[in-house]
DNA sequence: CGCTTTGTTGAACGGGTTCAATTCGCGTGG
DNA sequence: CCACGCGAATTGAACCCGTTCAACAAAGCG
């Protein structure tokens, strides 16, 4: 794959329309491919001097660890996507990733990261916008936990990582791989797997959507947005908005 | 006050040391103070090219109106804290912004903003610093709403409070001022009005905190960060890390 | 082919909500 | 100075969404 049409380019290029110097600093951290085995931790909460990743292939988890044994998945990240930005700014990870299943990622140092920051302003804006859209799906995904219930959560989530891997050329418009176990979605949605499987179930028989076999299938796309009151521009960028 | 005091620049400081020209740079933004009456919206969701502020002075709150008529506050945001920067960066307000008492602010224009990172690539880098800071309290909160009892979460949410303002110096060990309702509480924490009263009771009676006439207490600090689960560590930084 | 992980279903329980009513704190105007 | 009004705080009782416990089925994998 060229660098032009990677994800992570295709991504940061919705934001600032990218140069060559700068294309070539992004395909110099596109090196140090690394593969990851599933359910084995990238990065390990309290984790040290932690390495960021760019991901290239799979999904991943990031997640908490409570004392009561429980855990809560903060999100779910899909090629193209940064992962550990936050760990590295501050030094010590403050989550822990793990794959969901085989991934491909290029490792990425803080001092690379920070002195391409120097070389070209462009980048640092266009990362602090990337930074700022995974905050803005964090903070749709408190909404849900906050106030939506059991089926809505669900639903949004899906409408959610639809639209996210579409930008990435990994969706169509009703349906999508998704390597996740109910499991992964009760910790990422603050539900029980059991509650998760009834409300699976119910959306299913309600015509709604469908989750079998690692495949996402939207059988009414219109009646899950009013159910979960997703908003559909959120996730939608028009091109670059810095030239 | 004099720049170098400012809550703003303590705040970035502590995060990349700053020379003189950045220094300037803040210093112009500090100006256009403006004063906003409390519960009339400062920024509203839906709003296109929406402000970004400097709070000085007062606290404000960022949240989002669900079509059931629900309200999910994300944050407080005290002195120091930049508002709405995600708002700017994307063009639209994916959320509303709301004083809850008499606050003053400086507003920023995202052309000075941006031009400011193509100057001095290093504000750039502080500014995705302090963003990323404030994505962990999200995400902190995020684990608080899916994995978290009532309790837990009242503890856990006055705990970052308390290590948030005594940053900016408007907390002392053991006690601060917190101008919120028991409503905004229910709106922050995922819980009704009513069941917020009924653990407020709870932790004032088991010797825990005292929440009274918009003044926090802890009274059994050791209990509250065992109870809570709160990582003392999280918003503890021990000098700028970017010389 | 056996073992582990994931999915599925039933029944009892419980934390938190909702509805309804009362009280407190406090600024405002008579 | 007191009566009034209004938002915020409190309390009780019934209800419900989602949990927990327990068991079993199905799918995936070495």
């Amino acid at each position: 794959m060229s660098i032009q049409n990677s994800p992570l380019v295709r991504k940061l290029g919705a934001y600032v329309s990218l140069s060559e110097p700068e294309l070539e600093i992004l395909a110099k951290f596109h090196k140090n491919r690394r593969t990851f085995a599933d359910k084995i931790e990238m990065v390990y909460e309290g984790q040290s001097s932690p390495s960021a990743f760019i991901l290239a292939k799979g999904w991943v988890c990031s997640y908490k660890i409570l004392r009561s044994g429980g855990r809560q998945i903060v999100g779910f990240q899909i090629p193209g996507d940064f992962i550990g930005l936050r760990s590295v700014l501050f030094r010590t990870a403050d989550h822990s990733i793990e794959p969901i299943q085989k991934v491909e990622a290029s490792e990425v140092k803080v001092k690379d990261l920070l002195g391409a920051f120097q070389t070209c302003p462009r980048l640092a804006t266009a990362v602090l916008w990337s930074a700022s859209s995974d905050e803005a799906i964090v903070v749709e995904r408190l909404v849900s936990l906050g106030r939506r219930d059991a089926a809505e959560r669900v639903a949004h989530l899906f409408l959610e990582l639809s639209a996210r891997l579409k930008l990435v050329g990994l969706a169509s418009a009703t349906s999508f791989e998704c390597p996740v176990s109910q499991y992964h979605l009760a910790d990422a949605l603050g539900l029980s797997a059991i509650h998760i499987n009834r409300v699976l179930r119910e959306l299913r028989e309600d015509g709604l959507l469908t989750f079998r076999r690692g495949v996402v299938t939207f059988d009414d796309l219109d009646r899950l947005v009013e159910l979960s009151g997703f908003d559909r521009a959120y996730l939608d960028y028009e091109g670059p908005m810095l030239n």
